[in-house]
DNA sequence: TTAACATTGTTCGCTTTTACAACAAACCTG
DNA sequence: CAGGTTTGTTGTAAAAGCGAACAATGTTAA
């Protein structure tokens, strides 16, 4: 009854039911931005017709992507089937690694976690590929009947093709062939990829409205240090093997607070990361003694925001070259919008004015400005992030 | 015969004939790519059948697109047709505007320029919008009976979708309608872009075969200023209202010799254009007091090509400086080839080494490195720029 | 209460397009 | 010159959307 071609043609050859592919992945976009939506709404919308949308329906019931809901409001006839995203039933785990914790957690297509469990990330890199395993082979006994995938967000550098991490800077390991690993256990279907190409999938997925409507934007995600995810024509650009996105060794200057990781004093993750922003603030408490030396970013910003001059000052310094660095992307890319996660959000009302008034510069004559915001994913966006590679691919590949 | 679905969908629905309108695309690339080629051989590659592959070439024939030329030679069966894209007769006619000169000319579906003239760019903007429509009507006159298109390149910022040319920083133009003035004064389709943009699709177009065949490059205009154009996935980048590719704007420091266009002395462009080759090379010889003074920056290049001290000594300065725009560019974009225009490339032996030596730097561990190379197009990129625009049009909608 | 109208979702015949298989045309080779 | 090969064409089946007709299910006004 289905039929499927086999063949694989080099270039992307439109196949009879290549048409279907397409407008399938359509009607599964407008389900679940509009939900909860009928089927002549999105007929309506898409300006498919009601017959080819009910067609399309069946397939995805069929598939297990949606769920009916009951009957809507008569507008003066019938009243319509109302459809949404199915939800309640796990699908994707997602792997979060950061480098100080890890977690493990299932979700539904909907995306709202089921269960988690959270453990310290160890450097012992065998270790770390055990208790994934552990704590996803749990889950898959769990749910045997249901098609699980794995999500992982690492920070590294990940061929995401390969699905190899080719290297993760905090605990210096090279080529974790960790997606093997876990599909070779568990034979569950592995996505990897940089935490914040994670990040800005999960903006796309999750986030604001207007994020989620913005066929193009970045994602900055500042942490220890700052990566970028950049979201072009509503997809993933990885580049090369997947290095795109280390937008955080751009050189902006020459004389930064602390070394960048890679060893330079000019990149912008050397102005304006976690770590430079710890540097000032120590460098000012050093011509100021105080109280506090010991602290960490979470410490620092809570006494930035009750007022604490010393923290605020190193705060709105790193703004302004934060501040920078993207003024150099909205120059370069004029994207729709402009995400900020990480720590440093959490004291968004001390840094926004700085990042708005400088990034100004970089908007054009006449030429429109593109949202600069604080990210609306919580505190674990890269978690966020590890689920949204599942449903990315589970959405499009509804084949 | 031929079914048009004129319904307009408000996202990209597929149709039945969206298939073929793909499947086209996909031919009449390879026919350009590979030619002269035969059926057969089309089939092949595409994995598409021979029967579809005849009828898709039946079509294009019939559009004028392509032409047979003969047969090749038998490898112990019926000899081939070979299929080449059709030249010789004028489709496109492209506008070239520097800030001196511009020039009109007309080319084949090969972009094979058949005429073409050139005068002096005017500050007047009345006089140029009229020198410019009386060439292009000479052209349409003398071929009345092919389907020209119009394709202009300018240096400054445009709205590619609206077709209007926003500013023009060199004389100060704002919202020039050239576009809108050309199709109401001749009737024909006028594509208008930025020229760094059009330098882009040329080099994807007519460029080195590794960067026709790269997916995402990124080329670098010196001149004046620095613009640059980006291909994402095979097609130009223009991000909101084509406000993208300021990447000459992106801040790199804060003592540039010079003030950019836009007043800073931070930018790239204020680092490494012309201007700050300029700069360097009289700060010089005020130095060293020596003959020359009032040059040019084409006699600049060539006393530095002939081994004049100073000129070598502002040129490899200022390719240090170019070589940190371009290392930003890589890092974030993992592109696989960074293409350089402009004058400067003319002393290219004298700077390759300083951009590649410092745009090492840009690549990760095990990653891999783009290619960083000249452009082969010549003196005119941006001429071959206005008439890819219209190529790449033509080639696109073969509806 | 009932008849007229409205909206939703389904069914069916038509068109476009590709795949596949068979075939004719053209050519090579022993 | 007979058999094998390659190329290009023709004819049929299957996939998928369109459009029109229709059934199911409402609302509304006489």
């Amino acid at each position: 009854m289905k039929r499927i071609y086999l063949q694989r043609a080099k270039s992307q050859i439109a196949r009879p039911n290549t048409i279907r592919d397409i407008n399938k992945q359509i009607v599964l976009t407008y389900i679940r931005d509009l939900a909860p939506i009928s089927r002549a709404d999105i007929a309506r919308e898409t300006a498919l017709q009601r017959s080819t949308v009910s067609a399309i329906v069946d397939d995805l019931l069929f598939d297990g992507l949606i769920e009916e809901i009951g009957t809507g409001d008569s507008t003066g006839g019938r009243k319509p089937t109302l459809l949404k995203i199915r939800t309640g039933i796990p699908v994707a785990i997602g792997v979060d690694m950061t480098p100080r914790m890890t977690t493990v957690a299932v979700a539904d297509l909907a995306g709202r976690v089921l269960r988690s469990e959270t453990f310290p990330t160890s450097p012992d890199i065998d270790l770390m590929s055990a208790q994934i395993i552990e704590k996803i082979e749990k889950y898959v006994l769990e749910n045997k009947k249901h098609q699980l995938e794995v999500g992982i967000s690492v920070p590294g550098v990940v061929d995401q093709m390969a699905g190899n991490v080719l290297y993760i800077p905090y605990f210096q390991w090279s080529n974790w062939d960790i997606a093997k690993q876990i599909t070779d256990q568990t034979g569950l279907h592995v996505t990897v990829d940089n935490d914040a190409n994670a990040i800005a999938l999960a903006e796309l997925w999750f986030g604001e409205e207007t994020t989620r409507k913005a066929r193009n934007f970045i994602a900055v995600w500042v942490g220890e240090g700052i990566g970028t995810g950049i979201i072009f024509e509503g997809q993933i650009y990885r580049g090369e093997k997947g290095a795109a996105g280390e937008f955080g060794h751009m050189i902006i200057g020459d004389n930064a607070p602390v070394a960048c990781s890679c060893g330079s004093r000019s990149c912008w993750e050397a102005y304006a990361s976690e770590k430079s922003v710890m540097a000032r603030y120590l460098d000012q408490i050093e011509k100021h003694p105080s109280t506090n030396v010991d602290i960490d970013m979470e410490q620092l910003i809570n006494l930035a925001n009750s007022g604490d001059g010393e923290a605020v000052q190193a705060l709105k310094e790193t703004a302004k070259y934060l501040a920078i660095g993207i003024s150099n992307l909205i120059i370069g890319f004029s994207p729709q919008a402009i995400v900020i996660s990480g720590n440093i959000v959490k004291a968004w009302d001390l840094i926004q004015n700085e990042i708005e008034t400088l990034s100004e510069r970089s908007v054009r004559r006449g030429l429109p400005h593109p949202f600069i915001k604080a990210s609306s994913l919580g505190d674990s966006p890269t978690l966020m992030g590890s689920l949204s590679l599942v449903l990315a691919r589970k959405f499009a590949s509804a084949n």
